[in-house]
RNA sequence: GCCGAGGUGGCGGAACCGGUAGACGCGUCAGACUUAAAAUCUGAUGGUGGCAACACUGUAAGGGUUCGAGUCCCUUCCUCGGCACCA
C-alpha cells in the first residue's frame, strides 16, 4: 500500500518544473515557440487578444518575517486561475516582483546598522524560495524589484515626464509631520491623527514639497470607474475619496467697519444647500482663509489681539486637538459684518477652525437650523436659528414665522409621528420625545433634508430642488460650483530607502530636471540613517559631489526621495518588458499584454494604490504611451486570514500561523488546498488548526485511491456503480470548471471531495461484492452481475480527467499521480516541444460529457401547501408530462395522507424542479 | 453620524434566477481495530417530542408579498470594513 508522503515528491517536481522552464518566458513567447506548441494550431497561429490573460497579484513588500499565510491565499488563488486558464489554451501572463523600497528596512537599518539593500536582498531571497515551495507558477523571468536601479530609473523617468507636463510641481505646504519617523506623511498615512506606521501623534509643519497633480484627472478618475469590473464597495470608496459635490458659491461682501459701506473684499462661501440661504445667521471662515484674504486689515483695534491670538492658536493645533473641537467648537467674533446678497440681512463674521481651509472655499455660511455643526456653533455664541426649510412629506397647516429651534424641532417630531399613520404612531412619538428629553444633543433639533422653503421671501413654497435652480440664476453673487475632497499627491519623503527625486537645484535655488543621460539617478550608499529631521541623503558626500561634478559648482541635489506608492503604482506596466533598457516598456509589449485582466489585491489598497495607478495610466495614455484608460479591468479582493482565535494575526498576540510549519508537517498541497477551502476568497476567515488535517486526509485518500484502484486486479461487476461514479466524475468536472473562473474555490474543492467519497465507497462496495451485499436505503441498487471486462470502476482516462481538475489546486500531488499513472504509457511525441517531460500542467483541461453528467432520473420534491412531503422519481424524458407526474405524485402514500378530506385547488409544477400541491 | 459588507448547526461554511436549508470539512458521540493510545475505518450528528414510522420547529428580531422566502419588500437590532467638522 503506497503512502502519501508529500515531502518525498513535492521538491522533486518543483525542481523538475523549474528545470523544464514550464511557466517561464511567456511574455517572450510570440506564438511559435515554447510551451505554446501544446496548444492547437488555431490558438498559436493568431495572437487573439481574447486568448491572452494578464493575471496580477499586488506585489509584496518583502518583510523580514517571510511569507505570511495571507500571501499564500491570494497567490494560490491566482495560481489556480493561471493553471486553469493555461490548461484551457490561454496565454497566461503571471509575473512576480517586489515592492522593495520602504520604511521597515530603513527602520531596521537605524536599529542595527545593516544596510537596507542587504536586508531587502535577503528578504527577497527568502520570499522567492517560499513562493516556489508552494508551487506558484510565476514567470520568474519578469521578476522586478522597485529598489533596483533598472526599475527606479523608470520611476524617475515617470517623475520627469510629469514634471515636463507641469504635473509634478513644488509647493509650500503645511504637511503632516511625524516627529517619531522624522518624515512627512501623506494625509492618507495619518490615521486618527496619528502616524499610520508608528502611532506617534502627527504635527503640522510648513515645508517645501513635491506634488503630483492628480487633481487634474479628478473627473476622469470618477468616470473611469464605469469601465471596470470592480467590487461596488471599492468604487464607492474611491468616489468618496475623490468626494465630488455639487453646490454653489456665494460672495458675501464685507462691510467696512468705519463707514458701514461695502468694502472691496468678498468672502466666498461654498454650500451644497443654497436653498437655505435665508437661514444664514453668521459666516464662519477658516483661519487660513482669513489670513489669505487680508481681512486682518479691516479689523477694529479692539478686536485685533483677540482674533490674532485665536488664529495663532489654531495654526499650532494638532489633528488630535482639532478632533476634540468636533464636540466643542471654537471661534472668535471678528466684529466684521457681511451682507447676505439674497436676503439683504447683515450677519457677523467669525473665524472658526471647524471650517477646513482645504475644502471648498475655506469659508461657510452658517445655517444653524439645517446643519448640525452650524447649530453647535450658534448655540455656543448665542446666534439666532432660523428655519427656512420644512419637511415636505407631511401637511403642516400652521406655518409659523421665525420660530425658535426648539419649537421647530418639536414640530418636526410631531410631524414625524403624524406622518407614520398607524397604530404604532404614538409609540414612535413617545420614543422620539423620550430621546429628545434624555438626549439634549442638538442633532435632534435640526433637520438637514430637502423640503419646502419657508421664511425665504419670494422663494417660499418652492421645493429645495427648485430653489437650488432658481436662486443662483437670480443673483450675480451666486455661481453654480463643484468642489472635491481630492488633494494633489504629496510625494516628497525625508527618507533614505526610496527612489531619489531626480531634481537638482542651481546656485540660485531653481529646480532643474536630472538629464536623461544621468538616469538612473542612483541612490547613494554613504549615508547616515539616524533621523535628524532632515533627509538622510544630506549626509551623502558622494551625492553632493556627483551633483557638482555633473551640473557645476554650487549646484545641489534634491535630498528627498519619493513616496513608495510612486514605485508601486506603475509596476504592472514594467512587468511586460522587465528587462528593457531603452524604454519603461516597449509599445508592442504594452499593447499585447495590457491592460491587466484580473487583479487580486488586499482591501487595504482600495483607495490609494488603485487611485494612483489609475492616475499614472491616464497620464501615460495622454502622453501617447498607452492605448487604454483603465489599468485593471477586473479586480477582486482577498479576505484576511485571521488567527485561530478569530483575531487579526500578530506576533504580540501569539496567534500567527507560519506557512513553513504547515508545509513541513503536511506539505505544500495541503496548505494550498486548505486555504482555498476555508471559505469564500473575499471573506475574512479564522484559521482552524484541526481542519488542516482534514485536507491532508483528503489528499491521502486521493493518493491511495488512485494508485490502488489503478493497480487493482479485482474485477468489478456492478455496471450500476461504474455508471454512477463516472456520472459523478463528469458532474464534478462541470462544477469545478464553473467554480474556478467564479473564484469559488471552496465549493470546487467540496465537489471534488464528494466525488472522491462516492468513488471510494463504490470501490469498497465493488471489492466486497463477492460477499453478500445489502443495498443501502435510498440508493436504488441492483446487484445483478453484469459481464464487464474493466478492472476498476474508472478507466485510466477517467482517472486522469480527475487528476487534471485537481492539478490547479494540488499541483504537486497531481503531477506525482500523473507521472505514476500516465506517463509510462503516454505518447511523448504528442508534445514535441517538451522533450521528455510531459507534465500534467501542460495538459488540456478535460471536457465533461453533457449526456453523462445529466441524471437519467430526477428526484422531484413534492410539496403540499409548500411543505415538503415526499419525493417522486421521474425519468428525464418524461419530466414534461405534467399529467402523469401529478397523478404519480398524488399516489405517493406520504402525499395521499395530506390530501385526504382536502380539495386540490391547484398545483405548481416546474419540470424537473418541484411540484407543489395546493389544497384546502 | 455617513458609505459599504454581513448575521445560516458546537465551528468554518453550502444553497444557481424565490423551489428539498445545513453540501463539504472540522468537532462531538457511538462502534471496529489495539494490551492501551495515536492513526485509520464504520455509523450517527440543527432543535423539540416519540420505541418507531413520523410530526412539529428552525437561516438575528418583528411584519409583509407569494402556491412557496435564508433568498424579495418594510421596520428594528447586532457585527465587521472604510470615511468622518467635507459645509
Amino acid at each position: 500500500m503506497p503512502v502519501y508522503d508529500p515531502q518525498h515528491f513535492e521538491k522533486k517536481w518543483q525542481a523538475a518544473w523549474e528545470k523544464a522552464g514550464l511557466f517561464q518566458g511567456l511574455a517572450d513567447a510570440q506564438g511559435d515557440e515554447g510551451v505554446w506548441d501544446i496548444l492547437p494550431a488555431d490558438k498559436t497561429s493568431s495572437v487573439d487578444a481574447r486568448d491572452i490573460l494578464y493575471l496580477l497579484f499586488a506585489f509584496a513588500y518583502p518583510s523580514g518575517s517571510g511569507l505570511h499565510v495571507g500571501h499564500v491565499e491570494s497567490k494560490t488563488a491566482l495560481d489556480i486561475l493561471a493553471r486553469y486558464y493555461r490548461m484551457n489554451g490561454k496565454r497566461v501572463f503571471f509575473p512576480v516582483g517586489w515592492d522593495a523600497f520602504g520604511l521597515p528596512a530603513e527602520n531596521y537599518a537605524i536599529k542595527t546598522g545593516v544596510h537596507p539593500a542587504d536586508t531587502t536582498r535577503s528578504a527577497i531571497n527568502t520570499f522567492r524560495e517560499q513562493i516556489k515551495r508552494i508551487g506558484i507558477s510565476y514567470d520568474w523571468q519578469t521578476e522586478i524589484a522597485t529598489s533596483h536601479e533598472e526599475y527606479y530609473r523608470w520611476t524617475q523617468w515617470l517623475f520627469l515626464e510629469l514634471y515636463k507636463k507641469g504635473l509634478a510641481y513644488q509647493g509650500q505646504a503645511m504637511v503632516n509631520w511625524c516627529p517619531s519617523c522624522q518624515t512627512v506623511l501623506a494625509n492618507e498615512q495619518v490615521v486618527d491623527g496619528v502616524c499610520e506606521r508608528c502611532g506617534h501623534e502627527v504635527k503640522q509643519k510648513q515645508m517645501k514639497q513635491w506634488f503630483f497633480k492628480i487633481t487634474e484627472y479628478k473627473d476622469e478618475l470618477i468616470a473611469g470607474l464605469d469601465q471596470v469590473d470592480w467590487p461596488r464597495a471599492t468604487k464607492d470608496q474611491q468616489l468618496h475619496w475623490i468626494g465630488k459635490s455639487k453646490g454653489a458659491t456665494v460672495d458675501f461682501n464685507v462691510l467696512s467697519e468705519i463707514s458701514d459701506n461695502n468694502s472691496n473684499i468678498n468672502i466666498r462661501c461654498f454650500t451644497t444647500r443654497i436653498d437655505t440661504i435665508f437661514g444664514v445667521t453668521f459666516l464662519a471662515i477658516s483661519p487660513e482663509m482669513f489670513t489669505e484674504l487680508g481681512l486682518h486689515n479691516l479689523l477694529q483695534k479692539n478686536k485685533l489681539a483677540e482674533v490674532d491670538a485665536y488664529i495663532e492658536k489654531a495654526y499650532s493645533k494638532t489633528e488630535e486637538q482639532r478632533k476634540i473641537g468636533e464636540k466643542n467648537k471654537t471661534g472668535v467674533d471678528t466684529g466684521l459684518k457681511v451682507i447676505n446678497p439674497v436676503s439683504g440681512k447683515k450677519v457677523p463674521v467669525y473665524v472658526a477652525d471647524y471650517v477646513l481651509a482645504g475644502y471648498g472655499t475655506g469659508a461657510v455660511m452658517g445655517v444653524p437650523a439645517h446643519d448640525a455643526r452650524d447649530l453647535q456653533f450658534a448655540r455656543k455664541f448665542s446666534l439666532p436659528v432660523i428655519p427656512v426649510v420644512k419637511r415636505s412629506d407631511a401637511d403642516n397647516p400652521n406655518s409659523q414665522e421665525n420660530i425658535s429651534a426648539h419649537e421647530s424641532a418639536e414640530r418636526i417630531t410631531t410631524e414625524k409621528a403624524n406622518g407614520t399613520n398607524n397604530e404604532k404612531a404614538s409609540e414612535i412619538a413617545n420614543k422620539i420625545n423620550v430621546a429628545g428629553r434624555e438626549n439634549s444633543d442638538d442633532d435632534n433639533l435640526i433637520h438637514s433634508e430637502h423640503g419646502v422653503l419657508i421664511n425665504s421671501g419670494v422663494y417660499d413654497g418652492l421645493t429645495s430642488a427648485e430653489a437650488m435652480q432658481k436662486i443662483p440664476h437670480d443673483f450675480d453673487e451666486i455661481e453654480i460650483a463643484t468642489t472635491y475632497k481630492l488633494r494633489d499627491w504629496l510625494i516628497s519623503r525625508q527618507r533614505y530607502w526610496g527612489a531619489p527625486i531626480p531634481i537638482v537645484y542651481d546656485p540660485s535655488g531653481k529646480a532643474h530636471p536630472i538629464k536623461d543621460e544621468h538616469l538612473p539617478w542612483v541612490l547613494p550608499t554613504d549615508v547616515d540613517f539616524k533621523p535628524t529631521g532632515e533627509s538622510p541623503l544630506k549626509s551623502s558626500q558622494e551625492l553632493i559631489e556627483r551633483t557638482e561634478r555633473l551640473y557645476g559648482k554650487g549646484w545641489r541635489p534634491e535630498f528627498d526621495t519619493m513616496d513608495t506608492f510612486v514605485d508601486s503604482s506603475w509596476y504592472y506596466l514594467r512587468y511586460c518588458d522587465a528587462r528593457n533598457r531603452e524604454k519603461f516598456a516597449s509599445p508592442e509589449r504594452l499593447q499585447q499584454w495590457l491592460p491587466v485582466d484580473f487583479y487580486m489585491i488586499g482591501p487595504e489598497h482600495v483607495v490609494l494604490h488603485l487611485l494612483y495607478s489609475r492616475f499614472f495610466t491616464k497620464f501615460l495614455r495622454d502622453q501617447g504611451y498607452l492605448n487604454f484608460d483603465e489599468p485593471f479591468i477586473k479586480m477582486r479582493h482577498q479576505g484576511m486570514i485571521l488567527g485561530p482565535d478569530g483575531k487579526k494575526m500578530s506576533k504580540s498576540k501569539g496567534n500567527v500561523i507560519n506557512p513553513d510549519e504547515i508545509i513541513a508537517k503536511f506539505g505544500a498541497d495541503t496548505l494550498r488546498l486548505y486555504e482555498m477551502f476555508m471559505g469564500p476568497i473575499d471573506a475574512d476567515k479564522p484559521w482552524d488548526v484541526r481542519a488542516v488535517a482534514g485536507i491532508y486526509r483528503f489528499l491521502s485518500r486521493v493518493y491511495d485511491l488512485l494508485l490502488t484502484s489503478a493497480k487493482s486486479t479485482s474485477h468489478v461487476n456492478s455496471r450500476e456503480k461504474k455508471k454512477q461514479v463516472q456520472q459523478k466524475l463528469h458532474q464534478t468536472i462541470r462544477k469545478v470548471s464553473g467554480d474556478i473562473p467564479a473564484l469559488k474555490f471552496n465549493t470546487a474543492i467540496a465537489a471534488m471531495m464528494e466525488f472522491v467519497n462516492l468513488w471510494e465507497n463504490s470501490e469498497k462496495f465493488a471489492n466486497k461484492s463477492d460477499e453478500k451485499v445489502t443495498a443501502k436505503p435510498g440508493t436504488k441498487t441492483d446487484v445483478r452481475s453484469d459481464q464487464n471486462t474493466d478492472q476498476s470502476l474508472l478507466s485510466q482516462a477517467d482517472m486522469i480527467m480527475f487528476i487534471k481538475i485537481l492539478a490547479p489546486f494540488a499541483p504537486f500531488l497531481a503531477e506525482e499521480l500523473y507521472q505514476q499513472l500516465a506517463v509510462p504509457a503516454a505518447n511523448h511525441s504528442e508534445f514535441p516541444g517538451e522533450g521528455e517531460f510531459s507534465s500534467i500542467h501542460l495538459q488540456r483541461w478535460p471536457i465533461w460529457d453533457k449526456r453523462l453528467a445529466e441524471l437519467e432520473q430526477l428526484i422531484i420534491p413534492v410539496q403540499v401547501n409548500g411543505k415538503l412531503r415526499d419525493h417522486l422519481l421521474v425519468n428525464r424524458d418524461s419530466i414534461n408530462d405534467e399529467e402523469t407526474v401529478l397523478e404519480e405524485a398524488k399516489a405517493l402514500p406520504k402525499v395521499t395522507k395530506w390530501l385526504v378530506g382536502k380539495q386540490l385547488i391547484k398545483h405548481i409544477y416546474l419540470p424537473g424542479k418541484i411540484l407543489n400541491l395546493v389544497v384546502k
